[in-house]
DNA sequence: TGAATCACG
DNA sequence: GACGTACGTGATTCAA
């Protein structure tokens, strides 16, 4: 059955020209909507190819401004302004853009395109076509009909039939034109009934069928404005119905037949977009590819006309915006374009407990606003400044922020999924510019947004602290005012999008976009969901290690006062260093540069060891006493007082630029950094339990760094072990030492890690305990028996000093820029890290993308319940229900073990330990 | 704010 | 011949 698509072009343009930025082509010539109003039919062609798709086509537009209308009202669109100066240009471009897809165009002297639309539309529908109006104008969606007649609003990708159209007007299409007439319409001047908007209108055609019953019922109405209004202005209400009304006679220019689509000819499209130079649609054409085989996830800014790159930062520019039909304007315009900056500005630090006060967003340089939701202090009955509902800012963007066709571009964006998550919004696809710069320049410089700002824009932005100021005058942003917050928050939206518009085209030409797409991208929507959902402590066990630890403490504080005879802090490094080596006399006592003895572990048991030392029975004290202490205000206390009261559960925040090697980090609080290799530590990881009927369970790669050295440095005798599960340990103190026992395994172990690290004689020697001639005798011999590893070094190196930078497996790049240094030191120390940062780093990928894939594997095994809560470097912890222990053990190891694959095959096997048990503690 | 110390992988 | 002794993190405390 044939299909006729209806453009209503005329339509299009007012819509595209003041929802897009103002671009300009090669030729300086304005060209906004034209490109807007290009991509439109691109998508439209698209289209053709489908079963449902047009087979006739036919763009409508507007001649003149004169229509019958003026003739039956001289008011008509009287106080309508003049097109845009800079809009005036583009009609007739748009013309060349219809032709260039050689689609019929019609206009008519003396009809408006809505009533050519309706004309067309009537004559297909009476020859038992189907028809698609493609517009969003109020006025058409009289003609919709369920089953022959939609409409597709292109802007928002959104099909009108008779439901939505119902939603909107609260009457059937066929009852539209009576809605319109009492309401009138302020923009084209049609009167209507004074007092009488879409709500009323809608009531009364409801009650009472059409206009002319509404007029005639008024009398026998309730006395009150609305009965007086509809007396007086009846004659108005009659005219506006008849100015709505649509006139489905116009003799068609065209007939049906001839606005039967042939296809596009290549030739004439293809020079209509080269004049004006938009090269993403040239791009689709030349490969012959369709607009839907592009990503959309991505859109080509290099494509967008763009002649104007990154005027300054115009902070009176951004828009305040207090409306919400402003809200909706940003939100099309944005929908429209497919990416849109955004960020979110709260009460505090912490994404998990801030309250959300301001959204921003940016849609291209200087073109932000801000959108204060929270603003007007905590005191509930203070006046608040006009701003928009919290609950309709979020109506109104979660349909933007979920829209899988349109990119949102954030600065560390975790934090703003957190915000935005708890108020059950989900961001999806994104870019995050902090993970970029990461991927980018890791080792160069810092990736928060001022530093970013100042590096690639040249551009210093507001200080965070100027807004708010600091220290105990400090206030919350939601105390800033509107002015000063506007110019703040939209800033850091308009400075993220310069930010992606200049790190995006790098990664692909500088080859990161592997480590990004394969590795970091997903992550923060992975993490965000990790740090939401924390763990649970359990509060009184830590309480009441708290008050052993305290008893405890205070014993040993007395004990060690009276070894020294006076009382001193024993905190204190400086003071307990002269009471050991200056009042008590201990021998060996060695300053560092800043004058102080060092009092460190290595220095308190050499003390201890020595059998004559006058110190002995202090510093072993001493070291009790620190052990305590640090378990006591890091672990048992802090924590306490970290467990989130709304959830009882704990919600550690992950860095994921934090760690140069592609590590995480964890802070507030550090949840990688729980006591475990002592007993007396160890019972803080069982305050870490699960709910009832719950378990926990933590899965561990097994020597994950010492698989990837004997894989990437090609060590067979390595890889060797690893397949046939040998316990590497014990093989390599057979190979250093030809024999193994408790003392030689601890000796290779050593070494292995030492190796990893990148080692040297006076290091190893001093872990030890033998002279450096004789760890360089270990070492060259370990060289010997795995040759892969010198060579490893050698290369690493040498690579890292030609290019200044490492890479892992996945294409990571660590910077090192002090590798070249003339201070050997300094030199030293940067060789070091770069021998180790392909290893770490690679490790780091594998179990990124472990976490990636973990979340939809459980899903699809059935397995949703099972929730990943932590990430320790080489380890992830969950909580699941009991009955799913073994279903998931599965699904879990199995996630791990192929976590490289496919992009990187390994040549040795991953090994995944796997423990269950009521608390953290006890799945180990 | 930096140094020292120590918790983890 | 000096350098000054393992990679990567974060939190706490003291003292300036």
């Amino acid at each position: 059955m044939p299909h006729l698509y209806l453009v209503d072009g005329s339509g299009y343009i007012f819509r595209a020209y003041h929802r897009l930025p103002p671009l300009t082509n090669k030729h300086g010539e304005p060209v906004g909507a034209v490109y807007g109003y290009t991509t439109m039919l691109w998508r439209l062609a698209d289209d053709l190819h489908k079963a449902d798709g047009p087979t006739h086509m036919a763009v409508v537009l507007d001649k003149s401004s004169h229509s019958f209308r003026n003739e039956l009202y001289d008011q008509y669109k009287a106080h309508r302004p003049p097109p845009p100066e800079d809009l005036v240009p583009q009609f007739p471009m748009i013309r060349d853009a219809t032709r260039a897809f050689s689609l019929p165009c019609i206009d008519e002297a003396g009809w408006e395109a809505d009533d050519l639309i309706a004309s067309y539309a009537k004559a297909a529908l009476a020859q038992g076509w189907q028809v698609t109006i493609v517009s969003s104008d109020k006025d058409l969606m009289q003609l919709v009909e369920d089953g022959s007649l939609d409409m597709l609003d292109t802007m928002n990708n959104r099909r009108i039939g008779s439901a939505e159209v119902f939603e909107k007007f609260g009457v059937p299409p066929n009852k539209v034109g009576e809605v319109l007439a009492l309401m009138g319409d302020s923009v084209d001047n049609v009167p209507g009934v004074p007092g009488v908007g879409p709500k009323t209108a809608a009531k009364l055609i409801q009650e009472h069928g059409d206009v002319e019953a509404v007029l005639a019922a008024a009398e026998t109405m309730k006395k009150g404005k609305l009965r007086d209004n509809l007396i007086e202005h009846a004659e108005s209400a009659r005219i506006s119905r008849k100015l709505v009304e649509l006139a489905c006679d116009v003799p068609l220019p065209d007939a049906l037949e001839d606005l039967e689509l042939k296809g596009i000819p290549d030739a004439p499209l293809r020079a209509f977009l080269e004049h004006h130079g938009f090269k993403s649609l040239l791009a689709k054409l030349g490969t012959g590819a369709s607009a839907a085989d592009a990503p959309v996830e991505t859109p080509d800014v290099a494509g967008m006309p763009d002649p104007d790159p990154d005027p300054p930062c115009d902070h009176d520019g951004y828009e305040t915006v207090t409306d919400p039909e402003r809200l909706d304007h940003w939100v099309q315009i944005a929908r429209h374009q497919g990416f849109v900056a955004i960020d979110t500005e709260t009460t505090g630090l912490d994404a998990t407990r801030a309250e959300l006060v301001g959204v921003s967003l940016a849609l291209a340089p200087n073109l932000a606003c801000y959108v204060p939701v929270g603003h007007g202090g905590t005191d509930m009955f203070a006046e608040k400044p006009v701003q928009i509902d919290r609950d309709v800012l979020v109506d109104k963007l979660k349909p933007l922020l979920e829209d899988p066709s349109v990119l949102k571009i954030g600065h560390n964006l975790k934090y703003d999924m957190i915000v935005l998550g708890r108020l059950g919004i989900s961001v999806a696809p994104y870019d995050d510019t902090i993970v970029m710069s990461f991927d980018l320049d890791a080792g160069l410089h810092g990736h928060g947004m001022d530093e970013l700002a100042a590096t690639h824009l040249s551009h210093s932005c507001i200080a965070y602290k100027d807004v708010t100021g600091t220290g105990k005058k400090a206030i919350g942003f939601h105390e800033v005012d509107l002015k000063a917050a506007t110019r703040y928050a939209a800033e850091d939206a308009d400075v993220t999008l310069r930010l992606w518009r200049r790190l995006k085209p790098r990664l692909a030409f500088e080859g990161s976009t592997r480590v990004y797409e394969m590795v970091d991208r997903p992550l923060p929507a992975v993490v965000a969901g990790m740090e939401m959902h924390g763990i649970k402590v359990d509060a009184d066990i830590l309480a009441r290690l708290s008050a052993d630890f305290s008893q405890q403490i205070a014993a040993l504080e007395e004990e060690i006062h009276g070894i020294a005879g006076f009382k001193f802090t024993i905190g204190s490094p400086k003071q307990l260093g002269e009471v050991l080596f200056d009042k008590m006399g201990i021998k060996g006592g060695r300053k560092g540069k800043s004058g102080v003895y060092s009092t460190d572990v290595n220095e308190l048991e050499r003390i201890a060891a020595d059998k004559d030392s006058p110190g002995r029975e202090m510093v072993v004290k001493v070291l009790d006493w620190r052990q305590l202490s640090k378990l006591k205000s890091t672990y048992t206390d802090a924590l306490q007082a970290q467990i989130n009261p709304a959830t009882g559960r704990v919600h550690t925040s992950y860095s994921l630029t934090g760690a140069q090697t592609g590590r995480l980090s964890s802070t507030d609080p550090n949840l990688q950094n729980i006591p475990i290799r002592t007993e007396v530590g160890r019972q803080i990881r069982d305050a870490f339990v699960a709910e009832p009927g719950n378990v926990i369970l933590s899965a561990d790669y097994s020597q994950i760094e010492l698989r990837l050295a004997a894989h990437i440095a090609d060590v067979p005798q390595l890889r060797e072990a690893f397949e046939r599960g040998d316990d590497i340990h014990s093989m390599t103190a057979q190979e250093l030492f030809g024999t193994v026992d408790r003392d030689t395994r601890g000796r290779a172990k050593t070494i292995n890690f030492a190796i990893l690290y990148g080692i040297s004689r006076w290091g190893l020697a001093g872990r030890l305990d033998v002279t450096p001639d004789e760890a360089q005798a270990m070492i060259s011999r370990y060289f010997e028996r795995f040759p892969g590893i010198n060579r490893y070094i050698a290369d690493t190196l040498q690579e890292a000093k030609a290019r200044g930078y490492t890479t892992t497996l996945f294409g990571r790049k660590t910077h090192f820029p002090r590798i070249k240094a003339p201070n050997p030191n300094e030199r030293a120390g940067s060789e070091r890290a770069a021998i180790n940062a392909p290893i770490q780093g690679t490790s780091a990928d594998i179990i990124k993308r472990a976490m990636t894939r973990m979340g939809p594997a459980l899903a699809d095994a059935g397995l949703g319940h099972v929730r990943m809560l932590l990430q320790v470097h080489d380890e992830l912890v969950f909580e699941l229900p009991e009955g799913d222990v073994a279903a998931a053990t599965k699904v879990i190891r199995r996630v791990m073990e192929t976590a490289a694959e496919p992009a990187v095959r390994l040549s040795v096997p991953l090994g995944v330990e796997i423990g269950t048990g009521p608390s953290w503690g006890a799945a180990h």
